[in-house]
RNA sequence: GGGUGCUUAGCUCAGCGGUAGAGCGUCGCCCUUACAAGGCGGUGGUCGUAGGUUCGAUCCCUACAGCACCCA
């Protein structure tokens, strides 16, 4: 093995040979346990949260093939509308054309030509991570199969009547010209103003004053809204004002949906512009007045002067307006929610446009046919209501119901060109026929169309085919055999639909609603199963200081930057390239030349995933700390060279003198007791990595883990090997040989699912040596504790060892005594417990603790002046000659003996408590018995040390 | 306005009714032949504030403060 641990080395190859060895393909034995992988964005680059998400997919998938499920992660890409239409649009955009200039053909054709570009930079970037993702049946949400998926749902959910077309408000972004969903809308918060104007009443003899942070939209309000019981304007409820700069007259309505002590307590309603205005438009049946077209400017139904000015220029006109004509009563800045258009920045406008929507609301439809809120809604609510789908953290079951409780009919519609265009024709009187295929709409239409039939433009909303996720890549609606365009099945429903229900989906919070309702719902519907068991919603990856990370702020964190490591100057090329604000390259150059003044070392997958195990609790956000995966990486590095050392002393045992092959749970400690101490510790380190896998808490896991490797197994197991492994007189060097391999071998069966790559490396080395012969850590067993290996027994005694040894070190320390220097070590009283683990253990308290043979000063004779300490009725005594001040050892059991009273005057208040001792249940009681009997035990000993110095 | 979290060592985080923990950092001594990405030993916390329940509260309850996020 190299000398140190070199994770570019090791990753190289390991990959690539499972992958062509089929070993991520399902086996075909066991209980089926399916993982659905997010899809990401066809053309996105793989960040942190992915990286993150990932992982933790990753060590289930993997964990769970070693425990002998039939393991299928079933990965794809997503088409994600939207954002990659607007990439390519923004590529045209250089060579100054717009997708009009190309025509939908042609438009379309480039964006499938920028998919094979740069459709599989993410997925070989998952390659990095180490995904153990089933690539050959990987799918993409526009391929055949699943394009097919999508218009059978369509079509099926249309005749149902769950599908219905209708002119309604939606959520308009007037850059991309297409309606989004609520959900792609940020509300954020801006520097704005309020206004209060002055609407005179018709007959020009009283006026009431509303305020508004869009003062533009007076231009479609068809009412002003009061409360009723509001008396200040009881008199004018029901009377007209006259609109001012229209001409038109509106009325003065009573809803009580208006806040009394908001602004005037006077609301204008502007119901075209405007959600809430909406509602209230249609509880008073006021027709809504739609002021701007679909790009924001002033339509023709307001008055000729504002026509054709953008929302904010006639903002501008309109107060100007105002403001001469005296009705502009009050300006003053204010702090408004502004709604933002996620995918363009672009503030969004509520406009009233035709759209497609699936009811998800209505109980029962005219025909008596149930409606969506009965058919769709309400057992995707059920499902976790009862307990059939479970959140982890279970907390965010609350906020799926909460959000299905209220929710909406759900927009599908789109006016993009990248997308499954909607299966819908019209004919020239408007009707509207669905179906595969224009043939097939005809076909199942009950009235013959009139004229030519025109399909419609518009695509679906991009999560309605990530909503069938879980059974369209299954197979679904085919019978047989899915091929991709290569020609490879893919998929086969009829042997696939195994894997439906998945076990767990790993997903981020903020798609509870997009995705995770919307498969449930759709996945009930159509296969009448729910798609997953567990929804396991990971935390959202900050950086170190728990900021988001975001482009602008220059904290993001390339995962592929962590593993191969990045020099400084390539890192700031590569995190302005796409910033086009120069302050804001300024600001992120000089940010990261602060923060990476070295740029970023290499830390290689391994320590990258150990690390995202050990921030994986149940919190919900994770601030990435480089440090910390430092850290890890130096746990990587011990682990090497752990394995290492052991090898090279277990080539030192003759191959014919070993005493076990074939020996992966067939152990002989050899009656060592440091053989069944370890033995037992991993016992308990296999239970609790176990308990820690079942819920999910991959930070306990690790941790785990990580202590054992370090702090039983190397710090202590192996330093006790090392004097069988150098001078063993009694034989036992294979013994020792032999637990230390197995135990290794073990170790990295545990540790395999977090850290493959050198799990893999290593055990390649260690498997041969114990005798057996397999491929791969791969597909070898979990390990599964065994009852008969634990032993109380030498968990005692190795804890006296340890105790006894820190007892020495810590005295060398403190009193300064060179590492390196061998010291003379005394002991005295003690039972004879104490005599016989001195007695079995010299050799390794010498090694350890770097002493002399251990002499033993019987009772009664006399001592040498010494340091010491106590452990139980035992003095540990390193004597004084030439090593030690006498005035320090003084102190420093001075010091020893004052926390010890400080423990002592502890204890004895809670025994000194009679409700105490009455109350508290009797093993506290006796427990605290026991620890002040021992505290006085050690007390008196270090006090009678203490005596002796004085002399 | 409604909801959900969080507040523990300098930093990032576990713990959650009975002796306060980890990683990183920091201090001291060591290049002791597995590992200096290391070893050994330290330092460091009135567990956000105030009440309450309890024999006992970092942990349960209430209020408050601060910080996040979600929904309207």
């Amino acid at each position: 093995m190299e000398k140190s641990f070199e994770p570019a080395q090791i990753e190289s190859t390991w990959y690539a040979r499972w992958e062509a060895s089929g070993a991520f393909k399902p086996s075909g034995q066991g209980e089926p346990y399916c993982i659905l992988l997010p899809p990401p964005n066809v053309t996105g680059t793989l960040h942190m949260g992915h990286a993150f998400q990932q992982t933790v997919m990753d060590m289930l998938v993997r964990y769970q093939r070693m425990r002998g499920m039939n393991t299928l992660w079933q990965v794809g890409t997503d088409h994600a509308g939207i954002a990659t239409q607007k990439i390519v649009e923004n590529q045209l955009a250089v060579e100054q054309k717009t997708r009009h200039d190309l025509g939908r053909d042609a438009f379309v054709e480039r964006v499938w030509k920028w998919k094979e570009e740069s459709g599989s930079t993410i997925t070989n970037q998952m390659r990095r991570i180490g995904a153990a993702a089933d690539w050959s049946r990987e799918r993409f949400t526009m391929d055949e199969g699943l394009s097919a998926a999508v218009r059978k749902v369509f079509i099926d959910w249309y005749r149902a009547g769950l599908i219905y077309r209708g002119n309604r408000l939606v959520n308009w972004d007037p850059v991309l010209g297409t309606a989004v969903s609520d959900l792609e809308v940020n509300n954020v918060e801006r520097d704005g103003h309020m206004w209060s104007i002055r609407y005179m009443t018709a007959d020009g003899a009283a006026s009431l004053v509303v305020a508004t942070t869009r003062p533009e939209t007076m231009l479609g309000d068809v009412a002003v809204a009061v409360h009723p019981e509001d008396e200040r304007y009881a008199h004018l409820i029901g009377q007209l004002l006259h609109l001012p700069l229209t001409g038109r007259q509106i009325p003065v309505i009573a809803d009580d949906y208006v806040d009394r002590d908001f602004g005037t307590g006077c609301v204008k309603i502007t119901p075209a512009h405007d959600f809430n205005d909406y509602a209230i438009g249609q509880r008073h049946k006021l027709a809504p007045i739609t002021i701007f077209t679909l790009d924001a400017k002033v339509n023709d139904n307001a008055p000729e002067k504002y026509r054709g000015l953008d929302r904010y220029d006639a903002r501008k006109a309109v107060l100007a307006d105002l403001e001469a004509s005296g009705l502009l009563v009050e300006t003053k800045p204010h702090k408004l929610q502004v709604p933002v258009s996620q995918r363009s920045d672009a503030v969004i406008e509520p406009m009233l446009t035709d759209q497609w929507f699936v009811d998800l609301t209505s109980d029962v439809q005219a025909d008596g046919r149930p409606g969506g809120r009965k058919a769709i809604t309400e057992p995707a609510l059920d499902a976790v209501r009862n307990g059939d789908i479970k959140f982890v953290p279970e907390n965010w079951a609350t906020t799926y119901t909460q959000w299905l409780d209220n929710i909406q009919d759900w927009c599908i519609s789109r006016q993009l060109w990248w997308g499954h265009r909607i299966p819908a024709w019209y004919d020239e009187a408007g009707n509207i026929f669905v179906g595969e295929d224009e043939a097939d709409a005809r076909a199942s239409a009950a009235t013959a169309p009139v004229g030519a039939l025109r399909q419609d433009d518009d695509v679906l909303d991009t999560w309605f085919s990530s909503a069938l996720w879980p059974f369209s890549t299954l197979g679904w609606p085919a019978n047989g055999p899915v091929q991709n365009e290569r020609g490879d099945v893919v998929a086969n429903w009829e042997q696939d639909k195994i894997f439906l229900p998945s076990a767990v989906l790993v997903t981020g919070f903020d798609i509870i609603f997009f995705w995770v309702a919307r498969m449930v719902m759709a996945t009930k519907y159509f296969t009448g199963q729910i798609p997953f068991r567990e929804v396991y919603i990971n935390a959202i990856v900050r950086d170190a200081e728990g900021q988001k990370m975001s482009k602008s702020k220059g904290n993001t964190l390339d995962p592929l930057d962590l593993i191969d490591g990045i020099a400084l100057e390539p890192l700031v090329e590569k995190s302005t390239k796409s910033l086009l604000i120069p302050q804001v390259r300024a600001k992120v150059e000089k940010r990261i030349r602060k923060d990476y003044p070295d740029g970023i070392p290499a830390i290689g997958t391994d320590a990258l995933r150990f690390t995202f195990a050990a921030l994986a609790s149940y919190s919900r956000t994770i601030n990435f700390d480089i440090k910390r995966a430092e850290g890890y990486k130096a746990f990587c590095n011990k682990l090497w060279n752990a394995s290492r050392f052991v090898l090279m002393n277990v080539d030192q045992v003759e191959p014919d003198q070993r005493k076990w092959n074939n020996a992966r749970s067939n152990f002989s400690d050899g009656g060592l007791l440091i053989n069944r101490w370890i033995l037992s510790r991993l016992q308990a380190t296999i239970r609790e990595v176990e308990e820690h896998f079942r819920s999910y808490r991959f930070d306990l896991a690790a941790q785990t883990l990580y202590e054992f490797v370090w702090n039983e197994y190397c710090d202590w197991y192996i330093e006790l090997c090392k004097p069988y492994f150098s001078g063993d007189k009694e034989g036992n060097k294979d013994f020792v040989s032999q637990t230390a391999l197995q135990v290794l071998e073990h170790t990295l069966r545990l540790l395999h699912p977090i850290i493959p790559f050198i799990t893999e490396e290593i055990w390649q080395q260690v498997a041969p040596r114990l005798g057996f012969e397999t491929l791969s850590i791969f597909d070898q067993p979990y390990p599964i504790a065994e009852l008969r290996l634990d032993s109380i027994e030498a968990d005692r005694e190795v804890s006296w060892l340890k105790a006894t040894v820190s007892k020495v070190r810590q005295i060398r320390s403190e009193m300064n005594i060179s590492p390196g220097k061998t010291i003379p070590l005394l002991f005295a009283d003690g039972d004879d417990g104490d005599r016989a683990r001195v007695a079995k253990f010299a050799a390794q308290i010498s090694f350890l603790a770097r002493t002399e043979a251990p002499q033993w000063i019987e009772a009664g004779a006399d001592e040498p002046a010494a340091a010491a300490a106590v452990v139980g009725t035992l003095r540990v005594m390193i004597p004084l000659a030439g090593l030690i001040d006498v005035a320090a050892e003084k102190a420093r059991l001075t010091k020893e003996i004052a926390r010890i009273e400080v423990e002592i005057r502890k204890c004895e208040g809670k025994l000194g408590n009679a409700s105490f001792v009455a109350n508290a249940p009797a093993e506290v009681v006796a427990q605290e018995r026991q620890r002040i009997a021992d505290w006085n035990t050690t007390l008196g000993a270090l006090r009678e040390q203490a005596g002796k110095l004085q002399k």
